[in-house]
DNA sequence: GCGGATAGTCGAAGCGCTTCGACAATTTCA
DNA sequence: TGAAATTGTCGAAGCGCTTCGACTATCCGC
């Protein structure tokens, strides 16, 4: 950097100017200074920078466990937040699962070495988030905790795509929805999506006039083949099951194929908070509620950002919805419509009154 | 730091030596420091460790673009690359796939931020790798390039999961075998994995003494279908097919079924570099050869690593076999057994001389 | 009992930047 | 027309560590 200020004329801290535009520069001496460090081969050093500013210009992503994980399992999710902070002329770092013990996270916070983090797969109440307000450490949350007063935070709009869902369904003529859940103690343990979607779920279906049942699942298909027979026994008039539950998708499409009923005719399936990746695995596909995984990661990330840059900082959030994309595993209930003896369907799958 | 060094009553420069164990310190003055780090809640500042030693102890991994990428797609792939960093000391960044721009990555190397680059989806010519080596820059990379000599790498050994696959289809009595690979444009682009199974495939139906017919497929359901209908149309006496392309793993089962055959009882599909998460989608379950993907992220960090921590490094590779678990869509062909005028069935499949 | 290792410690000089205060030169406004 | 504000630049003081050379005290072998 030296070299460079020789060869430009100027001082050493001109040079800095000229890099940071933290003072004016004339533009005459900001072209000598960029062609000096052009000819020169010149990188400013980042360790240095960081030293000297106190701002590091990285982040840390709080990374969730893929074993003990209930939500985001896409590969995408990562790149794309990297992409945005690349953007924005940040770094970032992945904290594996093992920091997430709260000592561990306040170690690596004190170090200095990341100006912020994003915390993924927030509980309702969530010790890393209390941790780090505790400490004043700026960071943003993919997903929310439950008292997000000044807290900036990206989440999945749950509402919105349960009402859509169930509309779509209840529009087809569906009269009787099933939610399949993830776990029991997912939402014991206060996880977000899954407490979440439930109480969704029962008010959409109040506001789309159907009746509705719900069930936990493991996430393992031979969960899902078992919980889908037994509400197929329970509820006998069930025509549609929406479910946040991928795993459980193969025991499900086996417990109808074993009634020997036929997706999407006589039963209809739509996976919420999911992907086309998933939906394109099964015959026919799937519709899903996609995830909008892009979205939420570039939230998360900028919204940390603004907070870092931001002198007095009115912390942000979003809600991004997924977004219901049809494909074959839905339609209107031929198989229904057919038992209540042979009346014409009606566009909208009514049916009229004999 | 100093503070440390006066309530322990030694030089600045002692509190640093108890630190890296550079140098020898009294166990007696050792406990003293650490117990006034204790006690004032000291942690070392990266950044400052980083800009005075010229080591940050950080990573980066070069992330395939996830469109573009034919390989790892496993979240757990990261998780457990940045695990295996944290337990070596180290953190990991993530360079996007910007940055595979060699001037992008040359810029970003010479900022000091990082001590090495992991580099993934290596092709046979690889631009980065040839940058990254001119540059002297250290690296180790997932797959591996043309030319290795000299380099560090990790790889999927590609020659013992294809003899696996192939005599384990051979042992159930498959005499003619289909390999459905990736697209011919990486083929065309030397991408290593669809390279390398083109031509271990050969090996591999020659060593088992078989009949093999292989072909190209994009990644896709529907290509899936049209090239599996052209294999099965071309060569009627195929009963096993081999795919490396999940993605047209659907429509591959959809042109089975339209034959009206039954996965395993009529044809018997494996899908090979694949995973558990993968098989359990289909019904039946799949047949997959399995990618380890925590074995082939530690090992690509731990040989960045001992390649930045040792002095002369014989800088070492590991080839990794992907591990076959029997499922549900593979087994005897009794289809053909039947066909071929009711004899007995053998143990082994061998049909004995009319 | 003496030369030479070795253990244990100290002070000071950086690492490559940012940033503060100062200052000259120029512009602005009453 | 002069005081005040603005623009553009400089030198120097750090940021919080590591590391080098030097120094003292102890220990070994012969």
């Amino acid at each position: 950097m030296l070299d460079v200020a020789k060869r430009a004329n100027v001082a050493l801290s001109t040079v800095s100017y000229a890099l940071n535009n933290t003072r004016p520069v004339s533009e005459e001496t900001r072209q000598r200074i960029f062609k000096a460090m052009e000819e020169l081969g010149y990188r400013p050093h980042a360790m240095a920078r960081g030293l000297a500013s106190k701002r590091s210009r990285i982040i840390a992503l709080l990374f969730p466990n893929p074993e003990r994980g209930l939500g985001i399992t896409e590969l995408e999710f990562v790149t794309n937040a990297a992409d945005t902070a690349r953007e924005n002329g940040y770094n970032l770092v992945l904290w594996p699962s093992e920091m997430h013990d709260p000592e561990e996270l306040r170690l690596f916070a004190q170090q200095g070495l990341v100006d912020g983090v994003i915390v993924m797969e927030v509980r309702l109440n969530d010790e890393r988030i209390n941790l780090l307000r505790e400490i004043d450490f700026p960071f943003s949350m993919i997903g929310r905790c439950a008292d997000t007063d000044g807290l900036g935070y990206a989440d999945i709009d749950f509402k919105h795509t349960m009402l859509e869902t169930v509309n779509y369904l209840a529009g087809l003529g569906h009269k009787t929805i099933a939610f399949l859940n993830q776990s029991q103690s997912a939402f014991d343990n206060g996880y977000g999506p899954v407490v979440r979607t439930e109480a969704e779920f029962k008010h959409a279906i109040r506001v789309a006039g159907v009746e509705g049942i719900s069930s936990f699942c493991r996430p393992a298909p031979h969960t899902g083949y078992e919980v889908t027979n037994k509400l197929l026994t329970e509820c006998p008039g069930l025509t549609a099951l929406i479910t946040m539950n991928e795993r459980a998708v193969p025991g499900i499409m086996q417990a109808i194929a074993e009634r020997d009923w036929h997706v999407p005719d006589d039963f209809s399936l739509v996976v919420i908070v999911s992907s086309a990746r998933m939906a394109e695995m099964m015959t026919p596909a799937l519709t899903t509620s996609d995830i909008q995984v892009a979205e939420l990661s570039r939230l998360g990330v900028e919204l940390l950002i603004q907070q870092l840059e931001a002198e007095e900082h009115e912390p942000l959030h979003e809600l991004v919805a997924c977004k219901l994309v049809v494909r074959g595993s839905t339609g209107p209930c031929l198989r229904v419509l057919k038992e209540s003896s042979s009346t014409p369907v009606v566009a909208g799958g009514k049916i009229p009154e004999a």
